[in-house]
RNA sequence: GCGAGAGUGGCGAAACUGGCAGACGCACUGGAUUUAGGAUCCAGCGGGCGAAAGCCCUUGGGGGUUCAACUCCCCCCUCUCGCACCA
């Protein structure tokens, strides 16, 4: 609803490229827009018995209003809000073609149930396992739902992983962490005096065959119901799977609790060397993910080991462990052993062999498996995107005619947080004719998840008012994929996976021709303060406004650029506002106060003293060091001190300069002094510096500047200085000539005084020379 | 728990590819200016010893590699983000 100093900081960062990427003469487009569906808006409605449009609305134009007071450069002309039927119509009509291609589809998943409110709740509406509202336990429920198949671009998503230079390296290793890829084999259990019933199992691991002393079903597996009959055996499963189902998954995966497990009476066969072998159901094999069935190797895996222990179970080593091993489960490859044919060959080679057997005895096959699951997307809420299908009494489920696109989401809708999906109570909007047959027929009240319009907003920026598609495809072409994206660390997997995953499907959907929206992305840190982030309930919140008021814009975005690197989370320091106002006054009083002599300084002057040659190698050496910090890494706190560092030179070569060097060279250097801070510091502070160029004379803006190079002949050095140290601490300095060769620089600093004082008695073993750098004496004795 | 990061003065931080640890700024101290306060300017400012020159110690903790480690390797501690219905 209001903006907050996370704003300030991610909108300032993208406002300084997007301007510094002006002056370096680039068409940029800088936009802006409102993800405005999603849960907040109906818990406003419910509280504040507001309707979610009006406070969305509400908010977008507070918001707008913040933003404009800082002064960002968006191009307003494209704004958007995602709760446009303009906009979700789009993603209605391609929700269309992704059901045609079968990369949407329904299925049963489970749920958060609060029984108390006879509703779905979000993840962070539970507490503790209670409803946030009524206090009830909630459990889970399964409903059918629409899912989008993300999983079948799991290979690419992967690929693609190694092909984005421009991304975080951490970002990436999470996605593939996340897409979860692992090689293994999948085959079949015959379950023992059942030839009807076979148990399928999936293994990263089929070297390790002969290792298995017992199996595990996901206690949810359909299959437990067909081989449990007595109904002693009936209720312990029953009441084990209650009791599971209270854990949520992170509790259920804990390595450091004990695992919890039911035997069954029903044994399992290993096919590789008939043994029979004891069945379980228990809380650490998840139904989600593989076949929901294990094979147990306790000797090669931690999980199956502690179970193992817990239960009394045999535990066979079938890979030589290296020589001091003291663990427990060895994880590792190595040489097989008590392993039957597979003894004597590497853990890759048996792989391969195991998988082998298994494929000529057509009892199982070579499988490739993935953690990440598909996406599920409906919401049984109101605040978002109808889901554009129909349910027909006659025709089962019917999509909505295309011509018949968007289906708006209804105005009149009571909404309390209880009961079913908000727009089943809106019989206005339920009942609608069959698409197909004309018959009675209901529309779909599950809404889209909000993670759908934020996959593809930023095609829909590069023609926003496009009314035949969701984007046009020349306007796209030229601007995608994005050059910058910028956004917190906190969607790493989520929004950037499902961003990267949308825009692919377009692609494949032939509207556009990029395969992957994102360039390059920087994930910028939080904004903390008193070692908490900022949040009302802390109290410990700084209101952009009241900072704006005191300081002014560019003060307020000056310090979040000035106060961290922005990848790093920023600690708040109301002291430190303080400091980035003071510079630019400084700034502001340096110009204004030599206004006179600036003006009449020429556009350029060769120095002729060694004050002015100084003074003009400061100056381009901050014009490069400012471009190479925000090229090269962001480095945007490190500019604004090299821009401070111009200044105080700026300062003192006004003093030192007043008698030293001649009147229309000090004002030349002057000037050329004070218009490199304001081109520099321009794309950061960006009020303060266009209005004193214009106090320099200029009537062109200092946006429509180039951004200035450094002069090479300027940057030139005649001397370095270099740290001589004994032993690797520092006991002297030279100053030699730059680049002097090495043998040379050896001489000079064997001959200091002060070293020949710390070398005397001692025997030189070695002197390493790093040029231009240091020398380092070795000695001995 | 799993996955991914981070940890440097009183504080925010800097340090190229392994090469002077602490740039820049804040706070603080002293001085100048001022009726006073504010603002501004000058100087000092990691810790210990010292009058000073200087010496020793110091980058979460412990080990290692190297002429040289904030940086590389191993073990440990603490904090942050994510974990699929908040977005």
């Amino acid at each position: 609803g209001r903006i907050h100093m996370g704003h300030v900081r991610v909108y300032a960062i993208g406002d300084l490229l997007a301007r510094y990427k002006w002056m370096r003469g680039f068409n940029v487009l800088h936009p802006m827009g409102w993800d405005a569906f999603g849960l907040p808006a109906e818990n406003a409605a419910i509280e504040h018995n507001v309707h979610p449009a009006i406070w969305t609305y509400a908010n977008i134009d507070n918001m707008k209003a913040q933003l404009r007071k800082m002064g960002i450069s968006y191009d307003w002309d494209r704004e958007l809000a995602t709760c446009d039927p303009a906009y979700y119509r789009w993603e209605q009509l391609v929700f269309l073609r992704m059901l045609e291609r079968g990369l949407a589809y329904r299925r049963r998943s489970t749920v958060n149930w609060c029984p108390g409110c006879r509703t779905v709740l979000a993840n962070e509406q539970v507490e503790g396992g209670r409803c946030w509202r009524c206090d009830s336990e909630v459990t889970p429920r399964e409903i059918e739902g629409w899912f989008f198949k993300i999983t079948a671009y799991a290979d690419e998503l992967l690929e693609w992983c190694d092909k984005l230079p421009g991304w975080p390296e951490r970002v990436l290793t999470m996605q593939k962490n996340w897409i979860g890829r692992s090689e293994g084999a999948e085959f079949d259990l015959p379950v023992a005096g059942r030839p009807d019933l076979t148990m399928r199992v999936f293994t990263t691991r089929p070297d390790t065959v002969f290792g298995m002393t017992y199996a595990v079903l996901a206690p949810e597996h359909p299959l437990v119901d067909r081989m449990v009959t007595d109904p002693a055996e009936r209720a312990r499963v029953t009441a084990f799977r209650a009791e599971v189902a209270r854990e949520s998954e992170i509790e259920r995966l804990a390595a450091d609790r004990p695992k919890r497990g039911v035997r069954l009476s029903a044994k399992i066969v290993n096919p590789f060397n008939d043994a029979e072998l004891p069945l379980f159901i228990a809380d650490y094999v998840l139904m989600g993910y593989g076949t929901g069935a294990i094979m147990a190797v306790p000797g090669e895996d931690q999980r199956d080991w502690d179970f193992a222990k817990q239960h009394g179970l045999p535990i066979i080593e079938t890979v030589a462990r290296p020589a001091g091993w003291t663990g427990e489960a060895y994880a590792g490859d190595g040489v097989k052993v008590n392993s039957g044919f597979l003894n004597g060959l590497s853990t890759p080679d048996a792989k391969r062999k195991a998988i082998d057997w298994l494929v000529e005895r057509g009892l199982g096959i070579s499988k490739v498996n993935y953690r990440l699951r598909d996406w599920g997307i409906s919401r049984q809420r109101y605040w978002g995107a109808p889901i554009p299908v129909l349910h027909c009494e006659r025709c089962g489920i019917v999509p909505e005619r295309e011509e018949n696109l968007p289906v708006i989401l209804p105005r009149d809708v009571q909404l309390s947080g209880t009961g079913g999906s908000p727009l089943a109570d809106a019989p206005g909007f339920v009942n609608a004719p069959c698409p197909t047959c004309g018959g009675r027929a209901r529309r779909e009240t599950d809404t889209m998840d909000t993670f759908v319009e934020s996959s593809w907003y930023f095609l829909r920026y590069c023609s926003p008012h496009y009314e035949h598609g969701m984007f046009e495809g020349a306007a796209a072409d030229y601007w995608m994929p994005v050059d910058q994206y910028i956004g917190g660390i906190e969607h790493a997997v989520l929004h950037l996976l499902y961003a990267r995953f949308y825009t692919k499907v377009l692609r494949d959907l032939g509207m556009t021709k990029v395969s992957e929206p994102f360039t390059a992305l920087l994930s910028q840190g939080m904004v903390i303060k008193d070692g908490a982030k900022m949040s009302k309930s802390k109290g410990n919140v700084v209101d952009p406004d009241d900072l704006i008021r005191t300081y002014g814009a560019d003060t307020a975005r000056l310090f979040s650029l000035f106060a961290a690197p922005p990848a790093k989370d920023l600690d708040w320091n109301d002291h430190g506002v303080e400091g980035a106002s003071r510079f630019l006054n400084r700034v502001w009083r340096f110009v204004i106060g030599h206004g006179d002599e600036l003006r009449r300084g020429a556009r350029s002057a060769v120095p002729t003293t060694d004050a002015s040659r100084a003074f003009r190698r400061t100056i381009h050496e901050t014009i490069k060091r400012v471009t190479d910090d925000i090229e090269t890494d962001f480095g945007f706190n490190t500019a604004i001190s090299a821009v401070m560092e111009l200044v105080n030179a700026l300062h003192a070569f006004e003093t030192a300069s007043l008698d030293a060097v001649p009147a229309p060279e000090r004002a030349a250097l002057l000037r050329e002094g004070v218009e490199t801070v304001l081109l520099l510091l321009a794309p950061f502070s960006p009020h303060v510096t266009e209005e004193l160029w214009s106090q320099l004379g200029h009537d062109v803006s200092v946006f429509k500047q180039r951004w200035p190079d450094a002069d090479p002949v300027a940057l030139r050095r005649a001397e370095v200085t270099v740290v001589v140290q004994v032993d690797g601490r520092v006991r002297g300095r030279l100053v030699v000539d730059v680049d002097a060769p090495e043998p040379r620089v050896r001489e000079l600093a064997l001959a200091d005084d002060k070293v020949r004082s710390w070398v005397s008695g001692r025997a030189v073993e070695r002197v390493v020379v790093i040029p231009n750098r240091l020398v380092n004496i070795v000695t001995r004795g």
